[in-house]
DNA sequence: TGCAAAACGGAGGCTGCCTCCGCATACTCT
DNA sequence: AGAGTATGCGGAGGCAGCCTCCGTTTTGCA
């Protein structure tokens, strides 16, 4: 605690060894694998299997279920928010807003199972995935803000529920040729945003 | 085969035992509150214990946790396919589109772990919930041609879409509040409906 | 009242979750 | 280079839930 530990006790910790490096990286890829397939519930025994690990190891560098899943996701969230920041330079408002929502699409088809599980995740446990969610909701947040502001789109809907609603036209689609339909629904809600800003507020009741 | 079972073979398969009608009703009771609480991966022993029978009793009843689930639901569904008759009824083709919806997302609000279930049942098996999926399908149909019939709104969404965009938006919310959000959403995507029938096809790319 | 069909219920085998701890290994310091 | 030790490994083991199977109990029909 005192002495030789110094000032640069933070920093000092010795460096992960090889070995847990390498470890963690099979893990990741397995776990990748694994989720796409078997989705959320796939047997974690199944992953470390995958991986070449014990049970044990995999325990150790991921706690719980749930810090697995953030890990495996943390990259391809980042992909998208700089695809969000690239389309905002390159294209109009609603534009942007548009082909993002589409790229989202295309992204979630390549995982099958996982929009499952990321969707379950978020209200499961409160710490879970709070990373993705945060990243992505700052990333369709500024496109919102961005054609709110141009006065192109209603300016009521939240970052947040355009994400789920996006996550919850995906989640039931299994069918081959579902991609199709889902894009036409985000042409139509993106209809709905430019729509509601000329009637100020659709009719209640 | 032959012989005295004869024209009535059909209906004079001696009727259920007193107590069977009595443990299925129990089961099913048990498994609606279980399931609302713990979502769709509760605990089908404690929906036995809950509802005072053997684990294996629940089994010989509903074979599948699916089967189970669909059963708990069919009754709530036929509330739901009513309501659309009803509103075909009493209400102009998209004032009666949006007012199904909203009421769908009433119903939702009162079930919780309830909607995720739902949503992960219908790709899970393809047997499950076919009943379910079909009866809403077939109401929210109906109401859906009855406004693209008259020119109202956009023809080219089915309405499996829209049943699921609707799951969709439903699913995650869990904090109060939520629902004023969804309802804001139902409203966007209704608008998008209408407004797509103007122009035809909205601009690809 | 008797008896067979129908239903009951839980033991048991299996799998997956997660913890714990003895053993192996790769850094660090001399 | 060598030794010492923090760090990581991995699987055994306890627990819980899934589902099956079968001996026992109950019920309805004759």
């Amino acid at each position: 605690m005192t002495s030789e530990m110094g000032a640069d006790a933070l920093k000092a910790t010795r460096r992960p060894r090889t070995d847990a490096l390498r470890n963690r990286e099979h893990l990741l890829a397995a776990a990748k694998a694994v989720f796409s397939v078997g989705g959320p519930d796939a047997s974690l025994e199944a992953v470390a299997r995958r991986a070449g690990v014990g049970i044990g190891t995999l325990y150790r560098h991921f706690p719980t279920r749930e810090a697995l899943f953030e890990a495996v996701y943390r990259r391809e969230v980042e992909q998208l928010a700089d695809l969000a920041e690239r389309l905002r330079a390159d294209a109009a408002p609603v534009e942007a807003l548009r082909r993002w929502l589409r790229s989202n699409v295309e992204f979630v088809a390549t995982k099958k199972g996982m929009a499952a599980a990321l969707a379950l995740a978020a209200p499961g446990s409160s710490e879970l995935s709070a990373y993705s969610m945060e990243r992505l909701t700052a990333a369709v947040g500024m496109l919102l803000e961005r054609a709110a502001a141009a006065g192109e789109i209603r300016g009521d809907i939240g970052p947040e529920d355009l994400l789920r609603t996006l996550v919850g036209m995906c989640i039931i689609h299994d069918r081959p040729g579902w991609q199709a339909s889902v894009l036409r629904l985000v042409d139509v809600f993106v209809d709905g945003l430019r729509h509601g800003v000329r009637t100020a507020l659709p009719p209640p009741r």
